[in-house]
DNA sequence: GATAATTAATTTGATATCGAAAAATGTAGC
DNA sequence: GCTACATTTTTCGATATCAAATTAATTATC
């Protein structure tokens, strides 16, 4: 149906995935699973197998009938690097043909980075991953904060990085490591960190509400993410709060991000800057009955209400730093959502912490990059 | 890539919608399109022509090289018919092969209809669109209210309607009209009629704000509906009112709803029942300038705001009764969301009514099934 | 232990699609 | 009027995919 050479080339991408995901592993579910004809997907398997991509290992004996030869990756077919970058750090993970976490690094950047400074950062940070060189690298994903341009690979801005505009990084990257790079807003990377290696594998319509220093939600949607007309989608952080109020009070992003809920939490005012490292401590000390605790409960099941009003996700997985305060928190929010909302029926509000952890938006980059990937069999 | 029968006839029935849509008008750039080669885009519109489906219809001369020879789809090679059924009517409307409409029908339905009564009636509807009989049926479209499930056909729920739960609709339509027949949610149809009718045909990203009897939303976001896990995205009518309200107090349908906007616009209270037929005779009485029109203005600002930072649509389209109002309405709320929102920078919202009338959901369950249609060339 | 039943993988001839070249049909310039 | 150029459409040999039949490898049944 498209050009010839590059739909097999995608056919085999996509036959990558399938066999990741454990959705397919024998040469006849793969055939289902990509929706071509059994010749088709032995013919390709085949080639993948000649190229070093795949290896026949063993039998799976069914109910009856001929047992499948089951397909495995090869995990030193090559690797695949995931980034996030932040304001303030980098972090970097490798995983293996096959998927496995292989490695992870942490870099901080200069407290007032530039763009060149952040650009050295990334690279040097991919580099240090690489430390066996016996394995090639296949792709780089790479996540960042605020408006992103996956198609024209565009980090668009970034208000905190000096002179952060429309870098066209994947360029700058790809020259570098002479692989395909994938750009994508960090949120949304987690968002596909979380289909990959979290709860959500088989979902089709889920929710990641990102409060961690801004607040944000990443929206998966018909199998597919949500970037809007803009790229701007999930930025709700901007909404106002309270809801009702008007002439600019506040956004919800300063009563429900990471840094303000701990705040809130420790009863302390909205003033100064609390530093991260305090977010697990103060997690530790949360009273989960005092009356700070109701509030900021309250509040995040009223927003998690409209969500999922609107949006009919199969789950909200919360991710970022109030990840710490357990799953009582998702719990009591999800328990709270009936006193806000008038007419609770047939809403099965599903909220729960991610079970990733900081590495989601690399972990998502990797992924990405993994997703992307098109093998070539010559 | 696919079964190679169905191949054929779907990527003809895609020819077809790019030719209706003017995206595409000859041989070469339905190649373009469709992303096939140009020998293959050829042959598909030889076979559509020989059954009776196309016609060559003169050159266009570009602006150098041998001129196109343009395509026009045979408006005499059948018809599609699209239905709306709501709690109070039937409407269905008739459009040809190309696109245009034939005809419309209108049907009340009892006060207290049962299931079986709106079957009929829908029957009935349908069969008083085909006058001429010289031209076959090849599609039905069915907009209905509440939650629908568009892949098993079934209509799962009107609490207006008798015994009207888990309906096979379109398995007992299919059977009276031997046609294919797609079931969608009325609401999500009007997007959908928007799509080829209206303002938003090249769009991705847009929301209908449906502001009828009751209050919801249709979203498109990357060209697709978006049903949601449970087929109840958009519901926001059900959101709780005023927005930070705790307790049950209300909902924002009791608040924005046509009925009640048009309550409000007159100074009234929110009991009793408004006949319809009020709308337009309120519509044209309305106070542009009172304090009802502003409240009322601020308040649907701050919805379309919500939607617009969480979704960030191309454009919002106002569909309904509140129409009437006129452009006026929708630029006022545009004009009064920097009022709501912190920061209202890099947000160019676009809230406009559609140009759609009273029969948007008919013509959108048309669409679909034009949408739907998929030619045999034997 | 032979045979039937079941499922997986492969082989094979038919066909849909492709890519590239050729043919067709116009404009632009001289 | 002729040639050069641009664009669309058609032609044609090569190839990717399919459907159906065949082979393969196992369990179930008698």
């Amino acid at each position: 149906m498209r050009t010839k050479g590059a739909d097999q080339s995608a056919l085999q991408g996509q036959a990558l995935l399938h066999l990741r995901s454990r959705r397919a592993s024998s040469r006849s579910s793969l055939a289902q699973a990509l929706d071509v004809s059994p010749s088709t997907a032995g013919l390709h398997v085949d080639h993948l197998i000649a190229a070093g991509f795949l290896e026949d290992s063993g039998r799976e004996q069914g109910a009856m009938g001929r047992p499948k030869r089951t397909l495995s990756l090869r995990p030193d077919a090559g690797w695949f690097a995931g980034v996030e970058l932040t304001a303030e750090r980098v972090q970097s993970i490798q995983i293996d043909f096959s998927g496995n976490i292989l490695a992870k690094h942490l870099e901080f950047l200069p407290s007032h980075p530039n763009a060149e400074d952040t650009i050295n950062t990334i690279i040097n940070s991919i580099k240090n991953l690489d430390a066996s060189q016996n394995s090639p690298l296949l792709g780089v994903g790479l996540g960042a904060p605020g408006l992103v341009d996956p198609q024209k690979g565009l980090a668009l801005d970034h208000s905190l990085i000096r002179n952060w505009t429309s870098v066209p990084i994947t360029q700058i990257l790809s020259h570098q490591f002479h692989t395909p790079v994938i750009l994508e807003n960090n949120l949304r990377a987690v968002a596909i960190a979380e289909r990959w290696f979290g709860a959500g594998k088989h979902l089709e319509d889920y929710v990641i509400i990102g409060a961690r220093s801004g607040f944000g939600i990443a929206m998966v949607q018909n199998g597919r993410l949500t970037r809007g007309a803009h790229l701007a989608a999930g930025e709700i952080g901007r909404w106002p709060w309270p809801l009702n109020g008007a002439n600019h009070k506040g956004t919800l992003e300063d009563h429900l991000s990471a840094p303000a809920a701990y705040r809130r939490l420790a009863g302390l005012s909205n003033r100064g800057r609390l530093p991260v490292d305090l977010h697990t401590a103060l997690a530790r000390q949360a009273d989960t009955t005092g009356r700070f605790w109701n509030r900021l409960v309250s509040d995040y099941a009223r927003v998690v209400g409209l969500i999922h009003f609107m949006l009919d996700a199969d789950t909200c997985y919360l991710h970022g730093p109030l990840t710490a305060l357990g799953p009582r928190f998702c719990d009591d929010v999800a328990a709270a959502m009936p006193n806000a909302f008038p007419h609770p029926k047939n809403a099965p509000i599903r909220f729960t912490p991610s079970t990733l952890g900081d590495n989601a938006g690399a972990l998502g980059a990797a992924s990405l990059a993994m997703e992307a990937y098109i093998p070539s069999t010559d």
